[in-house]
DNA sequence: TTTAATTTTGTAATTTTTCCAAATTTGTTT
DNA sequence: AAACAAATTTGGAAAAATTACAAAATTAAA
């Protein structure tokens, strides 16, 4: 499926392919729905038995650090993750612990690195915190 | 010397005062540099022998979701708190880990709560990554 | 096809955070 | 102020997430 445009990404970002990289980077890029490091080991442990939760740690991280993959840090529970590089606004339910992006919010976009203060800036990131629609319904919050 | 508005703060936020809870308002309000719950624990332990760790993760965490302190999940590590409930932009350092805050910057400010597609977003952040200042001279990357 | 370099693995350790029941404190009513 | 109820705090133990690290495996280079 992903196999080609994992291996582009991959290039592009200056990361060295090998088959766990691979087959990480694939999954992000078939599975939009902010996985966390389980979610990604279980979700592979079938087609790479021998997989370390390690590796997934340390490929995710890796992958955040070379702008492979965004590292979102919302829930102050656990890392996840999105393949989807494109600048765009995530929200955070405090209910259900979901994280769901909001595409067609204006989201911070940094065109170059930029320098405030001495400071440099690689990257930006946009959030918002509440109660997702399910969750609203579901507690009869109801709010329209 | 901050006593004052700690108490204010409380109650204006419906938080209930007690000794350690006015305690670790306190703290926030005279120590602005982003402290963890080992920080505000460290930092309190002297003045309340007995206080208790797991008082100070409750606390805190209430605070935030009484809107009387602001939770800060930008270090995958640690999750750590800020007084200053103004909106403003979060600068965090990749290299030191320190969270430095960016006053002039344009902050989105939520009005009241907003509904998008259904979700109720009560709560917005903007914050940046990069190298401070320090380490960026330190690392000798020094870019103007 | 050796040798060197990189990557992966797996276990153990560390760190952060939560659970929970007992103890304490606070507030209320008499 | 004494007794009672409610809320808060405590501390130790447990859970969950993440990292350290050295050995094993894989890949690249010579």
């Amino acid at each position: 499926m992903n196999q080609q445009e994992s291996y582009d990404r991959l290039l592009e970002k200056g990361v060295r392919p090998s088959v766990q990289r691979l087959t990480i980077m694939e999954y992000l890029l078939t599975h939009f729905n902010h996985p966390t490091v389980e979610d990604v080991y279980n979700g592979l442990v079938g087609q790479i038995p021998t997989l370390s939760k390690t590796t997934v740690y340390n490929t995710l991280r890796m992958f955040s650090e070379h702008g492979a993959a965004q590292m979102i840090t919302i829930d102050e529970h656990r890392v996840c993750y999105d393949g989807d590089i494109h600048p765009h606004v995530h929200f955070f339910c405090n209910h259900c612990g979901k994280v769901i992006d909001f595409m067609d919010e204006d989201a911070p976009k940094l065109s170059s690195p930029i320098v405030i203060n001495g400071n440099i800036v690689l990257e930006e990131q946009l959030y918002y915190k509440g109660i997702c629609k399910e969750c609203a319904e579901k507690e009869g919050i109801v709010k329209n």
